[in-house]
DNA sequence: CTCATAGTTGAATACATATTCATATGTTAA
DNA sequence: TTAACATATGAATATGTATTCAACTATGAG
């Protein structure tokens, strides 16, 4: 996923447009684009779902809490790369840490994550009968 | 993004739960994981959307038809790194083209995908004030 | 036909990142 | 205190990938 990120530059627009088709179109587009700073977050949000064992850790805690152990027990994973996909999720905001213990507990942040989830799944279903 | 992707095979799950905390919620949990197939289709969706670049591109797109060289003159891209991103884009199924003599018009291939791309926002909006 | 233009594509490069291993931190039990 | 455990973290490695550059294809103009 992402942090620091290459730098990845959003490049600064060029005022002259001789070589575009339709000019009206290209400054309408450009009045759309989201700003460079929400572009990036939404870059890193959708990279932290991007992994195959982070939406797992996803599906899992989808309405349940459980411990880091036990996510991993679900999943098959190392102690260690549960904690280091963890981590990810939760500096993302996607899920949400408490410590009982020696135990830490792990949720989904709000109902965001899970209707993204969710909404993720039916595009492929669309997909897959339609594309 | 991906396709040809890391094998990055989904480990076999282990049928002794000795060292579990809750044999019950991992079992439940091992229940709700979507199959293998749509886990990757689904972080192959996500790492299409995890750049920002191909966001730029979904933005520009949203609501409008436009040939490749005014994508690329709305968002500073080179021609070819414009068509290697619609490509990808093309793939996933993100976005469709039609051939108008040696034009290729681009539009985004449903409302789904404007569904996620600013689903995402929202999320990045509710991070922002609560997070 | 010949040239310019719109777009595509493959290889190379530079950077990002998932897992593992070794180790560290903090907590409970004996 | 000492030992065992739950989790976290840093470095290393192996792999994924976005952009550029240099061809290449297809279309239309002269």
């Amino acid at each position: 996923m992402a942090r620091p990120r290459r730098d990845n530059q959003i490049p600064e627009l060029i005022e002259d447009c001789e070589a575009v088709c339709d000019t009206a179109l290209v400054f309408a587009a450009r009045g759309a684009l989201p700003g460079a700073r929400d572009t990036h977050r939404l870059a890193d949000l959708f990279s932290t779902l991007a992994d195959p064992t982070r939406l797992r850790i996803v599906a899992t805690l989808d309405g349940r809490e459980m411990c880091v152990g036990d996510i991993g027990a679900s999943l098959g994973l190392s102690p260690s790369a549960t904690s280091h996909q963890l981590r990810v999720l939760r500096q993302q905001g996607l899920v949400r840490s408490h410590k009982d213990g020696r135990m830490v507990y792990y949720t989904l942040d709000d109902e965001h994550v899970s209707l993204l989830f969710r909404q993720g799944l039916e595009h492929i279903a669309h997909i897959e009968e339609s594309g």
